[in-house]
DNA sequence: GCAACCATGATCGAGTTCCGCTCGGTGTCG
DNA sequence: CGACACCGAGCGGAACTCGATCATGGTTGC
């Protein structure tokens, strides 16, 4: 199987639609929502954004919303997971081509990728906010966290079997990752590079240390 | 001065309150609003929290709240106004015992601090998830950071001189610190003390890397 | 072939409900 | 009795519903 196959962009899509689309003018609409939601984000934040407001923009009515989401937070849920597919498919890209040997390299590139969606894919912000308490808010398998979606490429793109302990300092990592990036971005539209600089310092370090290469 | 008078227990308290409280009743009225407030954070979370329940719960009418408060967000900010109060009093307390002499050891009673409160005290997640984008969403300095809070303390404590980059890898440690920490409490009320365990270690690397002792 | 047909997917938007917030009137403290 | 504190019906607006209407693509009769 080659290395690709597994950044799921023709898996199932969002978990938590109402109807699954099966005409294709209706996949069009939903994306379309879904990139009317992200505009939105960008100028007015997550919280401002109404249901009202993506139907506008989107040419729909309001009850084409509600056809596909069950509620105002499921928009926002299904803009992340597409973020995060467009993550995965991203990151497959740059581990491809820099032929990555070691946990870190791979990591790296997730950064890389990490940062480039947050400066070109609108509404990417997100990714960081609706993390908690927004999600399932109980049961650890509820959520398919970003570090697991992490593991399940780097085992694809350079073969390692990740066991529990490896998770673990996945897990770490990517939250580490995820706030000081956040931060880089939160002031700063452009992203201050000292702080991405710092992130990979800081990952790199962690990852090696106690790991080695692997 | 005394160590603990930095602490600020008798500052002038939630700055976007409308109405400074004069006779003693208002006063606990806006505590037990607060109260209220932290109780129905923790069982229902914070977008689900309503104005009408925190007023209900107190034991007083709608308008009450809206004495105090300008708007819904506003509550939830002086909640958190209030966690950082008593963080910043428990984190003097705990480094006045300890007697730190190295920003590490100071760091890590801030470390202490933040898990008994998340475990004592009601609605205390909302130090995570308040932060950006719901607060003045721009301007650097319009937000009164916990990194900045904590570079605060610790200046008082151990009498250090804050510099730039002191205050940088501040920020990055806490940034990385209320990640991890907050997703030890994530699924786990008591929280899971290999996360905690894992950010202590995480923090103390980070800062005794490049910096040794002060 | 193809045109009329129709089951079902897709869309619509007025209407309902619920929530944030206001404001003028009523208690209660000093 | 003046200022402080409190009340809660009511207003505006946003989330969400639902029955009516339109579009699509497969089926049927010729």
């Amino acid at each position: 199987m080659p290395i690709g196959d597994i950044s799921g962009v023709d898996a199932p899509l969002p978990t938590r639609v109402r109807t699954e689309p099966i005409q294709q003018r209706s996949a069009d609409r939903l994306n379309r929502l879904l990139d009317s939601a992200a505009e939105i984000v960008d100028e007015i934040g997550f919280d401002r954004l109404t249901t009202a407001m993506i139907a506008e923009r989107a040419g729909a009515a309001i009850g084409t919303v509600y056809r596909y989401f069950p509620d105002r937070i499921a928009v926002l849920v299904a803009l992340r997971e597409r973020a995060v597919q467009r993550f995965r498919l991203r990151s497959m890209q740059l581990m491809r081509a820099a032929g990555p040997t070691s946990v870190w390299d791979a990591v790296d590139s997730g950064i890389t990728a990490f940062v480039e969606l947050y400066r070109s894919e609108p509404g990417f912000r997100i990714m960081h906010f609706i993390d908690r308490e927004r999600m399932p808010l109980s049961a650890e398998e509820a959520e398919p966290h970003l570090a697991k979606r992490l593991a399940d490429i780097l085992e694809e793109a350079i073969g390692i079997t990740h066991d529990a302990e490896l998770d673990f300092r996945l897990e770490i990592a990517v939250e580490m990752a995820d706030a000081i990036l956040s931060r880089a971005f939160a002031f700063d539209r452009a992203g201050d590079e000292r702080y991405i600089e710092e992130c990979r310092r800081v990952v790199r370090d962690y990852l090696s240390s106690e790991l080695a290469a692997v």
